[in-house]
DNA sequence: GTCCCATTGGACACCGGTGTCATGAAGCAT
DNA sequence: ATGCTTCATGACACCGGTGTCCAATGGGAC
């Protein structure tokens, strides 16, 4: 049987012993050529490496693993409706974990479950990971977090949220760009001005209704409950969301959704109605997803640096176990900016 | 040191050591409970299985992996703009990983590159992979398969071609998907049909361009070359690849776009155009992506079910390692369907 | 009562690396 | 020439599981 496995042309696994034997020294002295180990002759590092280039020699990770006692695998934890951003932050972490020894592990979770939290025990624990990224909404949950800290799992969380835990969390100051967001729309003439709001207990929808809330604030402009519709950040609650703040009176002249997904809705809902954008109604979305660039017309909206986030949490996560002495010095807050689209134009004369 | 991180709260690793101690047998019996040996007295598997309850016991995976010669990690290799089916391919390969010991392991590369072979080769040899499955354009190479059998590194591919290795592929019949699409384009009374084609070198676009051709030839519609454009997958390909189709006297009536992004883009030339659809030209477009529904009008498509087809490749990987004597039964030719929306029309009467 | 077999559990080596410590050789001062 | 330190290397145990093989136990057939 084994026999046959090499007749199917399987290379034949290669041990630290072999190259031990070829190269006549022993396998410790392999394993210091393997981790650099300074103290070593010259000579015989050079012949051992050779030997390791021509047979393409790969240490096994399992057994480094179990010896060193830690392993090599990092966990990206989501739970999101939007693919693009969870597929720029699987970039950048990937990115930070290039030319490192570095894996990543991802798990979709379902939030809607109880058992979330027993998911992401089980995950951590059964495969021993080195660390996780965790995504909103699970990145708000701080019973995971104590969770993660007594399995001796390192955790990064990425937050749209107040900078509690430098540490362990990487942020945007989502609140002050939807601020910019809304002063631009006031700049524009805009006076009457509704919300759809993301969901509740998500952090970064409340970070990002306050940004709006405070904008209209600074301008002395008085917001009525009325001009705030619930969202859900996907697109059908935007598509419903607008209709409620379609049948007031007046109308207001231009919405800011919490993120694009709902601000198409709000797109796509106008064009039923028959409503002109820009010309009658300007919309901001939040995300600057490729969807943005897709419709019609193309929607103003805030973007936040999704891939370097994600790259400083992957820094932040195995910056402490490469960090030779130096200090993690990633930086846990971003600054995300408002991208001008012809979606925001100045309100019709009324 | 040590101490000190006890002190943090980490809970302590049990080991298989623990758990015999405790029990009061060897850690082979221990072992046997684990892997639900069946020459074990009842008796003692419940001793056992109590205290591992009791204790939270995990086994440790890389002792695990090292013992038995390989480890539980499944690589996903791609190379795709479409985030939207990567990250449902994800989803469809861990369900099919729910409740087994694999973990999910990814890796996006980079087609344009040349060292992409070293990539994908440093992958599977470093972390030792079970098993991969490749996405297209991945899934095409050919030289990419031999390199994964020498590596002894099972593998599946995805793709939407012929079925030319059932064990090692999953595929969707594209080809007779676009030419129900443009069979019914036909049946609407379109003769004048655009192609915006997908790269040289895709198998995907291959099949779908001769979807095209063949339901063209069956209705007996000839295909001068002019109405077939280049495309590269991406919504700007598609936008400037329609101006080629739009200058064209007549106007082709219709346009099937070899994915959704691609149409998006000819819907959106359209718009700048001031081209109506679908009174003025229809469009159909391929994946079913999320986008197709939020742009105005929502697209026609070809929907594959690319949830179920992940969940058959991860089973046709780890069906060999946990089937207990019984073949791998996944399906491998998965059928995609025409969606009808609101993009199609027919033709305005000229 | 004896013998044999089936059942159950344990001792031991092994997977492929790494850490600890000892050993031998070379370099230097005395 | 001797004694000491320094450097390079190797022997060996260990990480936490699993496979092999053998011993002990108990029950049934004679």
């Amino acid at each position: 049987m084994a026999k046959q496995k090499q007749d199917e042309g399987q290379a034949p696994k290669l041990t630290i012993n072999d190259i031990a034997r070829m190269a006549d020294v022993s396998k410790k002295t392999v394993s210091r050529v393997i981790n650099r180990s300074p103290l070593l002759n010259r000579e015989t590092r050079d012949k051992v490496e050779a030997i390791i280039r021509e047979t393409g020699y790969v240490p096994n990770p399992q057994a480094r693993a179990l010896a060193l006692g830690r392993n090599f695998l990092i966990g990206l934890v989501y739970d999101n409706p939007n693919a693009q951003m969870i597929l720029s932050m699987q970039r950048g972490i990937l990115e930070a974990l290039h030319g490192t020894e570095f894996e990543l592990v991802i798990r979709p979770v379902d939030r809607g479950s109880n058992l979330v939290m027993d998911d992401i025990r089980g995950f951590v624990t059964r495969q021993r990971l080195f660390g996780v990224v965790l995504l909103p909404p699970m990145s708000e949950n701080d019973a995971l977090a104590r969770m993660l800290d007594e399995q001796g799992c390192r955790y990064v969380r990425m937050g749209s949220a107040v900078l509690d835990d430098p540490e362990h969390m990487v942020a945007s100051n989502d609140k002050e760009a939807v601020a910019d967001a809304v002063r631009y729309l006031i700049a524009q003439g805009h006076r009457r001005i509704g919300l759809i709001a993301g969901p509740h207990g998500f952090r970064s929808a409340q970070e990002r209704r306050e940004g709006f809330e405070q904008a209209l604030a600074e301008a002395g402009i008085s917001l009525p409950r009325s001009l705030i519709a619930d969202g859900q950040y996907t697109f059908e609650s935007g598509l419903s969301a607008s209709e409620s703040l379609f049948d007031l009176t007046p109308r207001p002249t231009a919405i800011f959704a919490s993120n694009d997904e709902m601000a198409a809705g709000v797109l796509y809902a106008a064009r039923m109605r028959g409503i002109a954008v820009p010309e009658e109604l300007s919309i901001i979305g939040f995300d600057d997803t490729p969807l943005t660039t897709r419709v019609w017309p193309p929607l103003s909206t805030v973007r936040w640096p999704i891939v370097a986030m994600g790259r400083a949490a992957a820094l932040k996560l195995i910056g402490t176990a490469i960090g030779e002495g130096s200090e993690v010095n990633e930086p846990s807050m971003f600054s995300s900016t408002l991208i001008r689209r012809a979606s925001v134009a100045p309100p019709a004369i009324s």
